[in-house]
DNA sequence: AATGAATGAGCATTCATTCAT
DNA sequence: TATGAATGAATGCTCATTCAT
């Protein structure tokens, strides 16, 4: 294995405190007593705190990377690879509410910390969006007049604000699959209706 | 005034501290000092430290309440109404990024204390969203098919998105009009061109 | 008068509030607010807390020594003397709860600070008893072995104890009058029988 | 050991500091410091400042139980127990002034907080002396007319009050043999001469 | 004299981190 | 490697006291 036993233990438990506690109320016994390893064994393996939250962080947002460029492997269609983004993303928050309130709350506290934030796992997957949409511009599916980076964030932003709302638990809760098609008819075809003389 | 010289100083140092810090690393030294007051009169005025950060988050939402319905007054037609709100949202969370940053971490670390999360100024404002699209579907604008709620989410996502990310200073910077009318192009229009032929 | 209204009211309302809460719990703003004076107002009347509490307790001994006095000028019979005392001093104590916990508690907490011990209020107080007790013995009524000094402490001890028992408010209550006889059949009897051959 | 060598380091650093400022003025950071440990070890031991002086006030009173019942084990004569409780209390106490003053503030400071007054050590401690005035009582040497639940709490209170003034250290110092006989004077035979008329 | 808003020193408690075992 | 007892810096909050009005 490349992590040791211990090592992933212990981010799955950060994970789970993390998310019930937030970063700063978790403490490092918590995860410790989660992980069942003694609080200075956490030592052995992390930094400190704030370096545990990057992993986790690191770690998740990476296996989501995984999951979703896999499961675009099999799909060119820029329309389809949408969908499956949007549709991976909040199925994984839906079912993982630890691993979305992490990237809720991780997100906001450390972003200033993280200065390098091109150059991280969470850039990586946000830039698939923006991929897939120049691959779409360039098939000439996509109007080139949209911005690749701007959808990016419209696109990721839509899907966290609906998986937020998923995770704090008090909205109408919609199925993914329903979401999805909802996500996908506004980003795709836009709230206007098609014979709606200010059409782009 | 309403609220004395006292108070408003506070709320808008503390604006300032949490937006420079986040709120667990803000000490309430720190807003003492930038507020010009003792440590102590802070507590004459709020409760708590998180007392603080609610008040400046609610004091917040509800100058932008105000800026956005007043905008949003002298305009019916639905699709200009959407814009105005952008456009607003957009140019506030831009030219106060304190207020954007305390919005992006307060968003998420209270979201699960303030229970009644239906009842308060940030609902207020994210459900202006919600009956501008209902507006447009009794005026055949907008599609019927989408969840105004659902649009509410994920229109909001997308602008605090980019708010977020031109609060952490990182991304290339696009106006807030050229901004405005991407958003617009993309939830009016959406990403497809209109000759697509899997256009909804 | 003498004191003015205010010192007056202070001195009543702290007695309350000491007595309550003990004086180190107990805030100015509580004394103030019972007495429905400003807080600032105490400082006009008093130095310091230290000060309303030394205040309180010397004016309270001190009113107990004029009742004290007042009833036993009337008696010059020794036996009745210290019968008189124990009467008055129970019957104050069981009537003012307030004033038998400010005796108990700031007796202790006050005396090391009060280095003039012997020069205070309640030196006079616990004095009357030694002068009973000397009067008994120049009048050959109580034995000359014992130690004025020492009965006096004992005499007052007592008394203390179980008035700080009602107070506390959880044994049996006796009346005053059962516990004066109690009291004095042990002090001027002692505990053991008559013909018990070990008597002194 | 049972205890932890922390743990009794903790209990008598905070005796003498209570002893030497009072439960409120003392710091917990002085009490760390006279037992040599750090601040923070002291909450391991102990859940909170008021826990400490709980544990303090039974663990004193604890041993002192042990010491008296030991002495009284030798003894079944009433008079002779009286007098060992007496002699033991006021030695332990004159040697021990920062029990002594504990005992004195806390049995004050905490009473009301300690509302199983009756089942805590302090009750076992003065229940010894009930205990023998009733077995006095059923050999027919103390008079059946004294309630043992009253002489306890009367001769507790001489016996504190004495060790009250000692503690203060502004009395005239009787030795601790001087202040048992003249206790059990008062006590066994009372004040009155034996040919009084008055006698019981 | 009276007020009460403002002050700021003071302290109990927490918890990330260390290190002897 | 692993432990968890020990550390001690850090801080939210309180409240006696002051002082401008």
């Amino acid at each position: 294995m490349k992590t040791s036993n211990k090592h992933s233990k212990i981010i799955s438990a950060a994970t789970k405190v993390f998310a019930k506690k937030g970063f700063f109320n978790a403490r490092i016994s918590d995860i410790a007593k989660e992980a069942k390893v003694a609080d200075g064994t956490i030592y052995l393996y992390f930094n400190n705190k704030f370096d545990i939250l990057i992993s986790v962080f690191e770690e998740e947002i990476g296996s989501l990377i995984e999951q979703v460029k896999k499961a675009l492997a099999v799909e060119d269609d820029p329309r389809k690879m949408l969908e499956i983004f949007a549709r991976k993303h909040l199925s994984v928050m839906k079912k993982n509410k630890n691993l979305a309130e992490v990237i809720q709350i991780e997100l906001r506290q450390s972003a200033k910390l993280i200065k390098d934030y091109r150059n991280n796992k969470f850039s990586e997957y946000i830039n698939i969006i923006s991929s897939i949409v120049i691959l779409g511009q360039e098939q000439n599916i996509y109007r080139a007049s949209v911005h690749p980076n701007l959808v990016k964030l419209a696109f990721f932003g839509a899907l966290d604000e609906i998986s937020r709302i998923w995770a704090v638990g008090v909205a109408p809760e919609y199925t993914v699959e329903e979401t999805t098609q909802q996500i996908l008819e506004i980003f795709c075809c836009g709230l206007l209706l098609p014979n709606e003389p200010l059409r782009c």
